[in-house]
DNA sequence: ACGGTCAATGTGACCGTTAACATTGAGCCG
DNA sequence: CGGCTCAATGTTAACGGTCACATTGACCGT
């Protein structure tokens, strides 16, 4: 490897080195058909001897395409934001793309990162927008044709949304929460309650509708829900409220970790799980296999979601798709932390 | 907001419908001196009339810097790694950088990752090489000059490792550890385990030197460790293994999720936590604090983290740099699975 | 009144690619 | 053996900015 003498070399010095022209370099480097063998060998080695690497910046300006997609994120450390991050950013790089993400940390930065995106001519768009609030600001920009929203599923079924026309991948939470209350519900419990997340998410509005619907759909009671904010502390703090709920023997907690913090205040104040109350979760984060109890809970592939998101994205490119389905579907994972009433 | 036929308008267009030149058009969107106040605002006028926004592309091939940071980080979803990259994300985010994150699953594809980033034309680079194995492909490829190795600390005080001339930045994992230790002496244990981490991964063999170390200084004993692989699982089978040490009364458990599954592992075989064996956890993950019992821990801030790499790039590249500190100091967070003996 | 200074603007080249078209020369056929 | 085809290469112009330098006037002092 030579020592990088001022600039790195360009397809310029490459052509004077191996005597041809420039377009015959860039022939040989996007392997078009056309060029004698002795001559691509000769710029190869030119290429090699001067330690030639094309510049993406200018094949990108005049090509038109960046070969990046961006990735525009609410940034908290939740699990799931987190792990959609993970998985977009995965299935882009396996399909020949980098994420240029762009994080913010309040829904007004979003314009700013569209901006900044788009600026940087990113092929394509990537938005994990978990919150209501996110999307409205989302409402008032132009985005690029190939965008797409993952993870935020919209709150009814009926694909109600602030923005209609934006195509999303995610995990079908209806489908999710129903498995989770359904298994209560199986098991004889006839007073659920639900520990719901920060009603401003989506994901939290979709659990605690299908909670809501699927009791009333098995003909049970409907109790008030307790509202946290997705952390281990919110759960422990809801641990009284709902206690106060008359009869319950189980809680459909919004995320398994808020169920661990209900956990933590159940067993603070002597009861025992699930003897006493059964729990759900929602996510299956790594650690709920070992909690005590185990944590019964809702599984969700967020690496499919990734794959899925990109998938759509690269055939809103004109790219060949592998035809992913846009809702993936989670799995209800038992452990111990239920049992029959 | 006029609809885009075409092309995205470009200077030269802002320019003939402003009547200057392109450069003027320039001038004003990097708002240098010397523009008449009218003339501005007859361009001004012109860009919204336009939508314009400039080529982030154009502007870093022909201005030479990008403002993009390349993020070069072994794939997993490992709490650390996952937060380290959010912490220089949003870091360079600060900073007016976007980063280009290149996630790689196997150490092989460092080269490509570097490669593609290089092509990119990323400013600075920074990289999250949890693994001695990563480093070794590092030390074999050309690195830009402003780059730096996140959360990679060397496994010796004295600086030792595969790529000596890297500035690092990370958390004092030595020092981590020692507090971890320290605490369980200071309580009184005498014969203290360790459930280390994978052999391969920096922190893991940091973590275990300075168990080893401390016990050492204090005149203790030194029992064999067991190697986990940093999942919850890995903790709970290593449980029989710790408790065949003669006279165990505590472990240093090298991350909170593998004592976890320890805590789990001995609950199940009718122990009581911290009464028989005390545990002591590392990272301080969201979950700690609800674990029953609550685990006592080292808290490392990933967030300074991010930041002290993104500091020392932009040092690197010639901006101003907040002189943050390369080591960041973590804290120990005694809760109650320890005790004294 | 006249050269000098300086603010305000324009002109052309350049960054490192790709795209479109032009050019060369060898091989082939009638 | 002239014209045609086609493979192999070169030439020139984009792409959308920035930079260095040239060009205008207006204002100034003497």
């Amino acid at each position: 490897m030579p020592a990088p003498r001022g600039h790195a070399p360009s397809m310029r010095d490459v052509a004077q080195r191996a005597g041809v022209s420039h377009q015959t370099v860039s022939r040989v480097v996007n392997d078009s058909p056309n060029i004698r063998s002795d001559t691509r060998e000769r710029v190869l080695q030119a290429i090699e001897d001067l330690g030639y690497r094309p510049n993406g910046l200018a094949r990108a300006l005049a090509h038109g395409r960046s070969r990046r997609i961006g990735l525009l994120m609410e940034s908290s450390s939740h699990y799931g934001p987190m792990n959609m991050l993970r998985g977009v950013e995965l299935a882009a790089r396996r399909a020949g793309y980098a994420a240029t993400t762009f994080g913010v940390t309040s829904p007004d930065e979003f314009d700013e990162g569209i901006d900044f995106l788009r600026d940087q001519r990113v092929d394509a768009l990537a938005i994990i927008a978990p919150r209501a609030q996110s999307l409205e600001s989302l409402a008032r920009v132009t985005l690029p044709q190939a965008c797409v929203l993952v993870g935020s599923m919209p709150p009814d079924a009926d694909g109600f949304g602030p923005i209609p026309s934006l195509p999303r991948v995610g995990v079908d939470q209806a489908l999710g929460a129903r498995l989770a209350v359904q298994h209560l519900i199986a098991s004889g419990h006839r007073m659920i309650a639900h520990l719901a997340g920060p009603a401003d998410w989506f994901d939290a509005q979709v659990r605690r509708n299908e909670w809501f619907r699927t009791l009333e759909a098995a003909g049970l009671e409907t109790p008030p829900t307790v509202e946290g904010d997705w952390r281990p502390q919110s759960g422990y703090d809801a641990t009284d409220a709902l206690l106060a709920i008359p009869g319950v023997t189980a809680v459909f907690a919004a995320n398994d970790q808020m169920a661990l913090g209900l956990i933590h205040g159940l067993s603070d104040r002597g009861l025992a799980i699930p003897g006493d109350l059964s729990v759900v979760g929602f996510d299956d984060i790594p650690e709920s296999a070992h909690f005590r109890p185990p944590l019964t809970t809702v599984h969700q592939d967020f690496q499919a979601v990734g794959e899925a998101a990109v998938d759509l994205l690269l055939q809103r490119l004109g790219e060949a798709s592998h035809g992913s389905p846009q809702q993936i579907v989670p799995e209800l994972v038992v452990r111990t932390s239920t049992a029959p009433a």
